[in-house]
Formats: C-alpha cells, sequence, structure tokens
RNA sequence: GGGCAGGUAGCGAAGUGGUUAAACGCAACAGACUGUAAAUCUGUCGGCCUACGGCCUUCGGAGGUUCGAAUCCUUCCCUGCCCA
C-alpha cells in the first residue's frame, strides 16, 4: 500500500477524541510519524468475543474508534476468539457459559463480522480467527509462555486482586486468558491495541508479550465503558440495558430516550460522530438549567436512529413515538397472531399466555390486577373477563407490549 | 492429605426443628407523577386453582431421623481460608 496519510497532528486529534488513556502516547506519534513517512499503516488490532453475537451501542464504542483508524489509512485487524470460545470461559459470574464447536464459532464470528461491518469500512480489514495460532501451541509452548509472566504480575489486575483479598476463586485458566491475548498480538505483529478500559490488563500484557518475543510492543489505546440505558452498568446484554445495533428504529429511539440525562453527552460522545463544535454547544445547553434536555436527547435518538438506519427511520420513530407515548395512542406495527378461540371468546389470562406477553398465569393475573392489561385501549379490571370478538383486536401488557390478535373460531 | 468456615429465590443477605413461599436490601415488573429522564409514592415479585381461601414445588445433590426439617444425622458435590 502506498499512499498519504493525513498529518501526524490531524490524525492525533481524531485518535484522541473519546478515548480514555494511550500508552504509551509517545510511542503512538513516534509511531504514526514513521507510519507517514514511510506510507505504511499501521495494524491496528481488536478481539473480539463472538460468544455473545449481538453487538450493542457500548461495542460500537471501540469499533467506531477502529473505523476512525481506518479512515486515517491504517489497517484494522479484527480477531475473533474463537479459540477461547471453543474452551469455554467456565470461571465468573456466567455459570453455564456453553463450549462452542468449531462450526458455531465460525458461525458468530461471520455475524460479528457482518455486524461490525455496519461500522467499519470493508475496506482496509482483515479477519483472523486466533485458534489459527492458539491451537498449534503445544502444552510445552504454553508453559515455556507462562514462564514469562509472574503471579505477582497478574494480580496487578485488580478484578483478579480483588477476587484474591476477598477469597472468591480465580481460575488457573483465568492467569491463561491475557497471555491467549498477548498471542494474538504477537501473531499479528499488531501496532496498536484497542478495548475497553476494562481490558487494560490484558492490553499491556501483549506489550510485554511482545517485547518478550523481540517485537516493539504495541502502543494501548482504552476507550471508556458505556454505561447502559439503565444509567448504573456498563452497557450488556445479559443486564438488559443495552441497546442493538440492529434493533428496529423504534426500539433504538425509544431505548435512547429512556437513558438518564448525565448519560447524553457521554452518548454524545461516544456512540456518534457529531463535530467538536456541536459537542461543545451541547455541553453548554445540557449546563444551562433553563433549557429542557429532553430536546437535545431527541436529538440523539434521531441521530441513532439515522446512523443504524437511515433519515427517513430517524423521523418515522420519532413520529410513531409521540404517537403512541405522547398521544398514548396505539403504535402502527403491531405483530399480529392468529388464535382460535372458542365459543366463549378468549379468557384474558389465558390470551395473555398464548401470545407470550407473560410467562405464567399468575403474572398474568398480577398485571391484570396492577391495572396494566388493556383490550382495544379499554383496562381489563377483573382476571375472570372473557374477550368475545369477531374481528382483530389489540392486547396491550404493560406501557410497551402490544400484540394484534386475529380471531379464528 | 489434615483442620476450619461456607453453599438460601436474579443478586446480596437473614433464618439454625413448627403461624417460613422463606425477613431485609438491590434489581425487575405494574400503577401514579413525568420528558418512556431523575427523584418520589403505591403495589407485585415460585407455580397452579372454581381464590380475601386452597393446593403443589423450592433453601448445593441424594438418602435418613421426626407428627413436622432450610433448620438434626449420613453421604456425595462445590467454594474459600489455614496447616502440610
Amino acid at each position: 500500500m502506498n499512499r498519504v496519510f493525513p498529518s501526524v497532528n490531524v490524525q492525533m486529534d481524531v485518535i484522541r477524541r473519546g478515548a480514555e488513556e494511550i500508552i504509551p502516547e509517545e510511542d503512538l506519534v513516534k509511531k504514526i510519524e514513521l507510519s507517514v513517512k514511510e506510507r505504511k499503516p499501521l495494524r491496528v488490532k481488536l478481539g473480539c468475543d463472538p460468544s455473545r453475537p449481538d453487538l450493542h451501542l457500548g461495542h460500537s464504542v471501540v469499533l467506531r474508534k477502529l473505523r476512525q483508524f481506518q479512515d486515517l489509512g491504517h489497517k484494522a485487524i479484527l480477531i475473533i476468539g474463537d479459540f477461547t470460545g471453543m474452551i469455554g470461559d467456565p470461571s465468573g459470574r456466567s455459570k453455564t457459559r456453553p463450549s462452542l464447536t468449531l462450526d458455531e464459532t465460525r458461525m458468530y464470528g461471520e455475524s460479528y463480522f457482518e455486524q461490525a461491518t455496519r461500522i467499519l469500512s470493508t475496506e482496509n480489514i482483515q479477519m483472523v480467527y486466533n485458534s489459527e495460532w492458539l491451537d498449534k501451541m503445544s502444552f510445552a509452548d504454553v508453559i515455556k509462555l507462562a514462564g514469562k509472566y509472574t503471579v505477582a504480575r497478574m494480580l496487578e489486575r485488580d478484578d483478579f486482586l480483588n477476587r484474591y483479598k476477598e477469597g472468591a476463586p480465580i481460575g488457573i485458566h483465568e492467569f491463561l486468558y491475557p497471555l491467549a491475548q498477548a498471542m494474538d498480538s504477537v501473531a499479528i505483529e499488531s501496532d496498536i491495541e484497542l478495548g475497553g478500559t476494562d481490558q487494560k490488563f490484558n492490553l499491556l500484557v501483549g506489550r510485554d508479550i511482545q517485547r518478550e518475543f523481540g517485537m516493539s510492543p504495541q502502543v494501548i489505546l482504552t476507550v471508556p465503558l458505556l454505561t447502559g440505558t439503565d444509567g448504573v452498568e456498563k452497557m450488556s446484554k445479559s443486564l438488559n440495558n443495552y441497546i442493538g445495533i440492529t434493533e428496529p428504529a423504534q426500539e433504538i429511539y425509544g431505548k435512547t430516550l429512556s437513558i438518564p440525562d448525565e448519560l447524553i453527552f457521554p452518548y454524545y460522545l461516544l456512540t456518534t460522530d457529531v463535530s467538536s463544535q456541536r459537542l461543545e454547544e451541547l455541553k453548554k445547553i445540557l449546563a444551562d438549567k433553563y433549557s429542557n434536555p429532553r430536546d437535545v436527547k431527541r436529538e440523539l435518538a434521531r441521530t441513532l436512529v439515522r446512523m443504524y438506519h437511515s433519515e427517513d427511520a430517524a423521523r418515522r420513530a420519532e413520529d410513531e413515538f409521540d404517537r403512541v407515548f405522547i398521544k398514548k395512542d396505539i403504535p402502527e406495527n403491531i405483530q399480529e397472531i392468529t388464535l382460535e378461540k372458542s365459543n366463549e371468546g378468549f379468557h384474558i389470562v389465558d390470551l395473555m399466555i398464548r401470545s407470550s406477553l407473560v410467562s405464567s398465569k399468575s403474572e398474568a393475573r398480577r398485571l391484570i390486577q396492577q391495572g396494566g392489561v388493556k383490550i382495544d385501549s379499554e383496562k381489563i379490571g377483573d382476571s375472570n373477563s372473557l374477550i368475545d370478538k369477531k374481528d382483530a383486536f389489540i392486547l396491550q401488557v404493560g406501557k410497551r407490549k402490544f400484540i394484534k390478535i386475529v380471531p379464528k373460531s
């Protein structure tokens, strides 16, 4: 590849935006200087865990950072962690994380790639599976590798240290994961590795191990972890506080509006590409107690829908939202199911179960008692109600669950 | 290998023979209020029912003692600490 790169300063400005730490920053400057001089792109590594294949805005933060590197002319190297996926990580809270077969990891890898390229460019990119080199290592190789690191250094990682202090279990293999990840950096000869702040330790191990292998150590760049829609925990699928990048426009819009106000700015900074000037303006607006944060939040929601769908979808999502939640009307497109009814009609509880809006009859009864169930916008007060309608009708549970029932006799 | 301490609902954590489906906190859900924000208030939070009551299944697993067990015993599994 032989091309002209933007100047070092221009590059660093882009790279610094929204980054938490760059370690060591001087090295990055040097690497970029060299890259500009030699017209050689940097190899930018991002490791991906393919075991949870639905990408959300939390993942988008680091992917967007990688995209920025691509746009600056550098090469993105996406490592699919199929090897670790195959072994399965039995540690930690996730009790039964099943080991995946080779086929499955491939499948997930592909799905990951498909989703990631909604953010990444398909040009300067290379995707590799780490089983390619990790699977070939012998036990002796592993021991030798393990010999390059010490327990004391492993315990520098606060996650390990805390568990150690609290007497919580730490599996030996957990010590091996950072090393495996480090081997990835060795294998692909990364110049820089990206990751969330929680990955800082692992990324740093990569530097040490690369050095052990006589390579120039990678620079690491961490990005903040995006807080989820609950405003407390980091965004994750299992905590159900996420906004998925493949979700329907409606969902992205609605979920965005439900984030706490404190998150509006971080979301703008980390998940959108609004200009720096606009960021400054937004900061002022949000600090001004006379302005209503709702307006900039709506703008954020539109922006996100635009990014993952279209301008048009953004407008429609907003209209739809206003209709349903402000005017308390019924959504435009509702999932429709056809159910057979008995001659006396539908038993309300039964209906809720059959449309799988609730998981048990007790739950259904509870919701009815609490006034959370409506048929055609009319509150159902009695859990013994019978619904006898010939034509299709709308069943609503809670604020946002709607389903259209088409009776069939 | 030995000693000790533990394993209770999504999580944290009470309960150590009977009114315990299991206190309390968090999370979650529904309702009120709102900007599907925050805060606040109310209610719910194992399942099933012909339901202000009734029934069934839960306290790491399996057995046992007892009229009766999350609580006592045996055994197995798991975790941590200390000693070797």
